[in-house]
DNA sequence: CATAGATTTCAGATAGTTCTGAAGAAAGTA
DNA sequence: TACTTTCTTCAGAACTATCTGAAATCTATG
């Protein structure tokens, strides 16, 4: 085989991407499959992604539908042929604008909506107060309120980031090098 | 009580906080300890800790010890004590570039070594190649290239974003997004 | 250097997640 | 309708991550 080399950066790409997936709460498998549609150029069906990754049909099925629901993969339909095969998207910032926005979505909105509830919580109750307990109160809220805007700061910069990538970094990056002066 | 909505703001956010970490890549109980030192204005020693979350000291230890290998929370020793004390960084700009400086680390870093090694394997072999080998080992080496540059992209927008956030937040929260439209 | 208090470590227990394989549903075809 | 192929679902199995509790280690002090 000429190939070996070209085979085993595959193989790699693949198994590393996986392993990533952990620090990213994704499912090892998922994490999988989508590398592997991504490396590949034509769309595979599901037990393509059986054979080539050793996993069962149920988690394939369900592992692909997940990756259909982030908006990851596609479904594709070939005429005359029952099977339906998956395609991932190629484009690297499509793909990471998928992502940031469900991380976003699962990760920085529920802590939005938390904050805000505790501030709604302390404001309730802080004009009551006095003393340490007034003190403290005070105390919980400013920390609440710095969160609240590190969350806004953390959707800020993802917004950035999938706008950097269409336009070229160049243009955020001056707009920040002013910034930091 | 009249301090029972603050304190249940306060049990509120640790348990949420918690909640969150599993998607962060982050175990629970280090990310309530988190929140418990951040609210918190006094250093807590372990044993505040353990009673305070409900864990073990063999857990209180571990988690402590990995939030002090992030940069998340300081040792603090007293004078005449010989038990050790911990206090969360509560700038929370500084929290944010640490944060992002270690995920960078466990998350981008990894990527980069791989794809940087899958190049190297693809060009070892690639010249020697001809027809359809040579076209699928043209087409990898696109994808590589452009979840690299894509990693890049990523590096250079945090490098800026920790610079820009040595004047405080707040400006820049409002700059960013003014930028991000 | 012996002791008591504090911390760390780690083998085993527990809890949580993901996978498997087979049954059943759905959809196309004769 | 009966049959075939494909897809989905889900109970139980397998695996992984995290915690517990106690023993070992460390450290300050008389």
């Amino acid at each position: 085989m000429e190939e070996q080399h070209v085979e085993a950066s595959r193989l790699l790409f693949i198994r590393r991407w996986g392993e990533m997936a952990a620090s990213w709460g994704i499912s090892r498998t998922m994490a999988e499959i989508h590398a592997l549609l991504y490396l590949t150029a034509e769309p595979l069906c599901t037990d393509d992604v059986m054979e080539q990754l050793s996993v069962s049909r149920g988690s394939a099925s369900t592992n692909l539908r997940e990756l259909v629901n982030w908006g990851l993969i596609h479904r594709v339909h070939r005429r005359g042929d029952r099977k339906e095969y998956f395609e991932a998207e190629k484009d690297v910032w499509q793909m990471f604008e998928t992502i940031v926005r469900e991380r976003r979505r699962r990760e920085v909105q529920p802590i939005v909506e938390t904050i805000e509830r505790c501030q709604s919580m302390i404001d309730d109750e802080t004009s009551g107060l006095r003393g340490q307990a007034r003190i403290d109160a005070d105390a919980y809220r400013k920390r609440f309120t710095d969160i609240l805007e590190f969350c806004e700061t953390m959707n800020s910069l993802f917004n950035l980031m999938t706008k950097a990538g269409r336009g070229g970094l160049s243009p955020v990056a001056k707009a920040l090098a002013r910034l930091a002066g």
